[in-house]
DNA sequence: GCCGTTTTCGGCCCGACTGTTTTCAGTCG
């Protein structure tokens, strides 16, 4: 049982809970503990074994028998008989944009609706009007948020993110009155996946913004429209928000729409207990205005030091800056080079020069050409000879630049009992050795494990890249004891990859964090396969500050010499 | 259901937008 799923059976009771029009707070106290499970570093099977589940916030006696009862027996029978008065397809309803509980359950009530199969026919066959409080133009949303649901309104990744905020940002910026312009949200707390995009601006004409933002060509649908709000649909189903605001709020409101929620909630709620107002207009004083211009104006008159967006998750942070103990995260321009950047020798699109080029532009004092190893045949894994042709290559280089060094290395594959794909005298020879698993996805905790331990006691082996396999919306990590693995890493003096690939991610901030915890060190590559990648770099330095990583913590802020001791003996 | 240098009971973040309603409930973030 991993924290995850009794985070998920939490979420569902407060689902039914809120169908059951039970009281709010009770409700908010179920999703609270759903958060902080799934956001605490340790593991929920350790903390019942040791009786320290009260520990986390927003767990009482209450919610920890409970969980006790979900550990031990992998159900729960408080859920079990609320399920048995409200059926799995009316909590699914609540998917949809636009439908909340008390729409729901009057559907259920009056007409029997059951799931959102049933309430689309009903809908379109023209029998929801009839209820109280919806009329045409709520049958028309609902219609549009089962649409929208079935396309699937996922989450995107962080690039894609940022791609499509820079792209409004850049058209919104065309408004002559317009005065300041940042992306917010998850996306300024640089979340591994975004949902949608928040933008927050300051401008002396608010309804010209929304005017011109909700007009633009790469707007497909205006999801709500006022005088200082707007919500549009792009043409590829992504949403998109924009808020103005005074520049006197401009500070309040950034801090407010960056969020997380959870953040603001607690924010709030230390305002309150000095007797303040905190809301995005500002932080107030008997309805005077104390604060509001800027984000660190706001936080230094709550008295915290100034936190970075990528740290407002309330895991902790708040209390921290209360004592100004922040840890100085690590930062782009801390990192000196890194390892695992495939060239066209295997199958990347780039040659080692134009890489080595790509490098020495980004002031990078080394760089590792890690392919892929003979195994990998569809990846154009290097064999014994071409591994001889490509080491002249490298040689060759080498002697043409003086200001960086090409370090001689390879992503070598865990076979599925854990050996690795090349022996080690071919091991031996290499700068760097990163190993990976890159099939065999489906094994159990175990195996997998072990996979991963027996390539960490590898005397050869320095790094163990994109460790869980996850892939956003392809494949869901594998089966691990992460525990385990980071011990052991520890002891091998074996560094955990934090990849910069959008789509990968990996390690998480959470698992960072937690490996953080046992000793464990870090590098962070990119996984680059065409020499542009290696600016995906940003993406990976976000992760590992989410993960409040500082400097310390990653070998590749090293100089090479230095690096070179954190590596294992050849 | 949680939580406490105001509290073991009585609080629990706050505002914009929509659609339906003649003043507000529901939803969302």
């Amino acid at each position: 049982m991993k924290n995850q799923d009794v985070a998920k059976i939490f979420r569902e009771i407060a689902d039914i809970l809120e169908i059951k029009g039970e009281n709010p707070f009770r409700i908010r106290a179920y999703q609270r503990a759903a958060r902080n499970i799934e956001a605490t570093s340790e593991d929920i099977e350790l903390l019942v074994k040791e009786n320290r589940l009260e520990e986390i916030p927003g767990v009482g006696s209450d919610l920890a028998d409970k969980i006790k009862e979900i550990v031990t027996s992998g159900k729960l029978k408080f859920l079990e008989e609320l399920k048995k008065d409200i059926p799995q397809g009316l909590v699914d309803m609540l998917n949809i944009p636009g439908i909340g509980p008390k729409t729901a359950k009057l559907l259920h009530e009056r007409l029997g609706i059951n799931d959102v199969i049933m309430l689309e026919r009903m809908a379109h066959a023209g029998k929801i009007s009839n209820l109280p409080g919806i009329k045409e133009k709520t049958v028309e949303n609902i219609l549009r948020g089962i649409e929208l649901l079935k396309r699937g309104q996922g989450r995107m990744d962080l690039k894609t993110a940022t791609d499509v905020a820079n792209f409004f940002v850049n058209q919104l910026k065309n408004i002559k009155e317009l005065k300041k312009i940042d992306p917010a949200g998850s996306l300024r707390r640089m979340k591994e996946t975004v949902r949608d995009i928040d933008i927050l601006v300051s401008s002396t004409k608010p309804e010209k913004v929304m005017d011109y933002f909700t007009k633009l060509p790469e707007v497909k649908d205006v999801l709500a429209k006022g005088p200082t709000k707007s919500s549009i649909l792009t043409k590829d189903n992504i949403q998109v928000d924009v808020r103005v605001i005074e520049d006197a709020s401009y500070g309040a409101a950034l801090m407010y729409f960056t969020g997380s929620k959870e953040h603001n909630i607690k924010l709030r709620q230390l305002a309150m207990k000095k007797g303040l107002k905190l809301n995005e207009y500002g932080l107030f004083r008997d309805n005077k205005r104390i604060a509001g211009r800027t984000e660190a104006e706001m936080y230094k008159a709550l008295g915290l030091c100034y936190i970075v967006p990528e740290l407002r998750e309330d895991r902790g942070e708040i209390e921290l800056a209360l004592e100004k103990r922040l840890p100085k995260l690590i930062e782009l321009s801390d990192i000196k080079g890194e390892f695992h950047v495939h060239s066209n020798w295997s199958d990347g699109g780039s040659s080692i020069e134009e890489i080595v080029e790509r490098a020495r532009a980004m002031g990078y004092e080394y760089i590792a050409i890690a392919d892929h190893s003979q195994g990998l045949k569809i990846a154009g894994g290097l064999d014994r000879n071409k591994l001889k042709e490509k080491r002249k290559e490298i040689d060759r280089l080498k002697k043409r630049y003086n200001d960086i060094a090409i370090l001689y290395g390879t992503e070598v594959d865990i076979d599925s009992d854990g050996k690795l794909d090349y022996p080690d005298d071919i091991l031996r020879e290499m700068d760097v050795v990163i190993a990976a698993i890159h099939a065999g996805f489906k094994q159990s905790k175990e195996k997998m494990t072990n996979r991963i331990v027996k390539a960490c006691q590898n005397r050869y082996v320095d790094i163990i890249a994109h460790l869980t396999g996850r892939l956003w919306g392809a494949r869901e990590p594998y089966e691990l004891d992460l525990e385990k693995v980071f011990k052991v890493c520890k002891e091998t003096g074996t560094l955990l990859e934090i990849n910069s690939f959008p789509q990968r991610l990996d390690l998480n901030d959470i698992n960072c964090r937690m490996a953080k915890g046992f000793g464990v060190k870090f590098v962070i590559n990119t996984d680059a396969h065409i020499a542009e990648q290696l600016g995906l770099i940003k993406y990976g330095i976000s992760v590992a500050r989410r993960g409040w990583l500082t400097r310390e913590d990653i070998i590749n802020t090293l100089p090479l010499d230095e690096v070179r001791k954190n590596l294992k003996r050849r």
